[in-house]
DNA sequence: CCAATACTTGCACCATGACGCAAGCACGCA
DNA sequence: TGCGTGCTTGCGTCATGGTGCAAGTATTGG
């Protein structure tokens, strides 16, 4: 019995920093790691217009279904906006919300990285602010 | 890191983006979707020192194996580095590194994001602001 | 040398998620 | 108003991955 050494509880880190557990941030890593994702969004980061299901769905070699449930996920992670057109639904990067994401988390991890107390922070974030009250057990 | 991305691909587009779908970036991102390594990770930010297993242990409800397992994952994703010392093992942030991976891909989402050339949308487009805000119905 | 500490790994279990098929819903058009 | 197109969703199946327990490895101290 050297081992089952547990903690009730998860301690999180300070508020400082960008909490990687918020529930938004996990569904974003989660959306980007799965190959087929990325292959969606390896060709909408090629080509920023907007793009339907039929047109996606090439791109991988799964069912039509299937591309469309990743599509949501990706969309519900605030990855890709959705909008209907007339018969077809069309699906736009967000790639300027995204960017801004990932840029907090890098800027947050420089900042651990290299702590050099200059704060001269111009407008743009020192830290994530939590977007999402998400609880957790 | 065990891969070095220099020049871009020859004969695939533009030097545009590193690859979503590469299997580097495929493998961080699956590390940082899991909750646990997420709460890991932030008391890591919180603190750049090396940490050894046991200390990490103690923010995460589960078993130590399961720790030493997620510490492993992080640390073949490039997220962590590991290094003997005496009977511990401290894993120590790779924080420039991570940092550096993510403001490249939010520069190639930006790149996407904001020129916009001229792609004329023919007939088809009227209304596409994918401004639309909605997060999460 | 043996024992204790600190961590890793093998194994089994189970929850989650990706997948394909088929049915269902939404919209436009004849 | 029916019909076809375009996309979503329900359901069953299967693979992947997170988890706990127990056993194994590495290193230090007595």
């Amino acid at each position: 019995m050297t081992q089952a050494r547990k903690s009730s509880k998860p301690g999180r880190g300070p508020a400082c920093c960008p909490d990687l557990g918020s529930e938004s941030i996990l569904r974003l890593f989660r959306a980007l790691a799965d190959p087929n994702r990325a292959a969606i969004l390896t060709r909408m980061v090629g080509c920023c217009e907007p793009r339907t299901v039929s047109d996606l769905a090439s791109c991988c070699p799964v069912d039509f279904s299937v591309v469309s449930r990743h599509l949501a996920v990706l969309r519900d992670a605030g990855i890709l906006g959705a909008e209907r057109r007339g018969r077809q639904v069309v699906y736009t990067l967000r790639a300027a919300e995204v960017a801004a994401q990932l840029r907090r988390l890098a800027d947050a991890l420089d900042a651990c990285a290299s702590p050099t107390p200059s704060p001269p922070a111009p407008g743009t974030a020192e830290a994530l602010h939590p977007e999402n009250g998400d609880e957790h057990p």
